[in-house]
DNA sequence: TCAGTGAAGTGAAACGTTTCACTTTTAACT
DNA sequence: AGTTAAAAGTGAAACGTTTCACTTCACTGA
């Protein structure tokens, strides 16, 4: 572990001249830098990142804190981060739960925070914001001129999805819902049933947790029950790929049989069969909106400007009962 | 910012008792650490993460560094390093390229590191290990104690492809390559060369990069020349998509026409029409193994395993001609 | 009563930088 | 030669922890 202090010693400096020639600072003369950057080179020296951070406040590095890599979902949230952070001077640092205390643990290793992972508690994210470490937060909604809660529009979305559903006619339609702690499920369900109450139309609602196998499992309870609806809304296409792999083993087609609605427009949502109809937004914009405001914040001061993620319904094979019109493609 | 020092002054101790109550360690009497505890609370105080490394050596964290996080690729990989993590105590760190010096900056911000991106140089690489510093390389070949390759057994895979195109019978055989300066790049070229040689077959090469596109090119200029192989053998699946797009743009199909063999098993790569035969590997396996054997290594000093992971072929529509018996299915 | 013991608590150095405030050297003018 | 200003270089404090070595104190048992 070579140090500040050794470079300085073999360039005959002292450590003040070794740290102003390494950062390119201070008033010093041509040979003498030369001298302890050819130093440097020779020990392989790297400069303690700790601590060098704890004496300047700034690390400018921004850090993601996801509750998992996969999910075909925090890909392209990533990607459109990064994109940002290649354009700015800014490092970032992106981590996973893990077992140990993260949260306390990474604060103040970075500048300021994106947050997607619903195990960190509001609570968690409302005291550690503040004007000197700013958090974005992607699921959920949260009150401070701090945090910036930067959310899908669901509801748009969503309504879109009804409206097709209820244009074709169906007038029977389940719901299956994600995770009840959810700030996007709860948002989704409570849209789809307004326009249905709109519409005076029950809806049932089987529970469900986002995941293929709840889906399926949610698919196996309206089938049990004899009882079959037209359509059936999935609060995500992982439960929307789960409900059709169960109709699919009953010898039921969608939409023939139940016309079925995703949410999220995963990437193999496209691609299954029958394709599946669901709704999406530019998860790449969201995430280059979110470091955007972010890098903004911490480099000017400019307060948050709140605002949704626009979302648009995606009609595929699996809920489209007749083409309306030859050109209307999705 | 509240330090240690505003905890101690309020639960009346001495600085050093804050610490031992904070850490529950030393002997510390059960009302002042629960006063101190209660202060830290009120306080909203949150350890100071650069101070605390600075004086502790280890920050019980690795870092993960890749390219970028699309490319259908990391996904699972960072799933299975993430798999492990969750085992144990550490934390995990992942940082993709960045304008700023990123491998210096981060040095001895982790205990050790997973690298998987072709920007950060062999030579940097070679600097950076040592007994306390190791580093689990994903994709290239590097001698050192202190260093783990841990690489696709890409001659594997690509013998199998080989014998499966050769056994039906194809020997105009064309080959895409990947980047130049990808290590996975040269072994699947150079075993595919020498598998054609073995069997006296001349193999014309066309270069591309990984990219769509280039497999798309690499196709229009085979196109072009109205002299068709019977089966061309892309050096990974996002060219072999390339190579198929050209291919329907003129008319033409696999296998019918041109049988397509890619590298990679991209989820994409199943659902495409046709799916892409290619050659595939746990890539989640293969997170979890350089999660495992780095961590083994800092937890036990036992010294690094190398050892390739295994990869294989996965015949799919786009290169079987015909069906040799039916139960023969990948 | 007192040495001995263990528990509870503390002072201060150390980790490796950066940077303020200062001194020394050099060069440029009269 | 003497003055001044700028350039080059340095000492030491600070960042916020942890931890070694130490003190204080109350209690035990003889």
């Amino acid at each position: 572990m070579t140090t500040i202090r050794d470079v300085a010693e073999r360039a005959g400096v002292s450590v003040t001249t070794a740290s102003y020639a390494l950062n390119g600072i201070g008033s010093i003369g041509d040979a003498t830098r030369k001298r302890v950057l050819e130093a440097a080179e020779a020990l392989n020296y790297h400069p303690n990142a700790f601590a060098r951070h704890l004496k300047k406040r700034k690390t400018h590095t921004i850090g993601v804190f996801i509750s998992r890599f996969g999910g075909a979902f925090y890909e392209e949230i990533l990607e459109g981060i990064h994109s940002i952070i290649l354009e700015t001077d800014y490092e970032l640092l992106v981590c996973p739960e893990s077992r140990s205390t993260r949260r306390m643990l990474l604060h103040r290793q970075v500048d300021g925070a994106i947050v997607f992972d619903s195990k960190i508690s509001d609570d968690d994210v409302l005291k550690l914001a503040s004007g000197h470490f700013p958090i974005v937060v992607l699921d959920r909604s949260l009150q401070s001129d701090f945090i910036l809660p930067l959310l899908l529009d669901n509801a748009q979305g969503v309504r879109e999805a009804f409206a097709h559903l209820y244009g074709q006619g169906c007038r029977k339609i389940a719901f299956v819902t994600g995770a009840m702690d959810s700030f996007d499920n709860t948002e989704r369900m409570a849209t789809f049933l307004a326009e249905a109450e709109g519409r005076n139309l029950h809806v049932p609602v089987y529970p469900g947790n986002f995941t293929e196998v709840s889906g399926y499992a949610a698919a196996m309870s309206i089938l049990q029950s004899g009882d079959l609806p037209d359509a059936v809304f999935c609060a995500n296409d992982q439960m929307a790929m789960g409900f059709l792999r169960a109709m699919k083993e009953h010898g039921l087609h969608a939409p023939a049989d139940i016309a079925i609605v995703g949410f999220d427009d995963i990437p193999l949502s496209r691609y299954l069969q029958p394709s599946i109809s669901t709704i999406g937004t530019s998860r790449f914009e969201w995430g280059a909106t979110a470091a955007r405001q972010l890098i903004d914040f911490l480099d000017t001061e400019s307060p948050f400007q709140p605002h949704r993620i626009p979302t648009r319904f995606l009609p595929r094979e699996s809920s489209t009962l007749r083409r309306e019109s030859p050109s209307a493609a999705g």
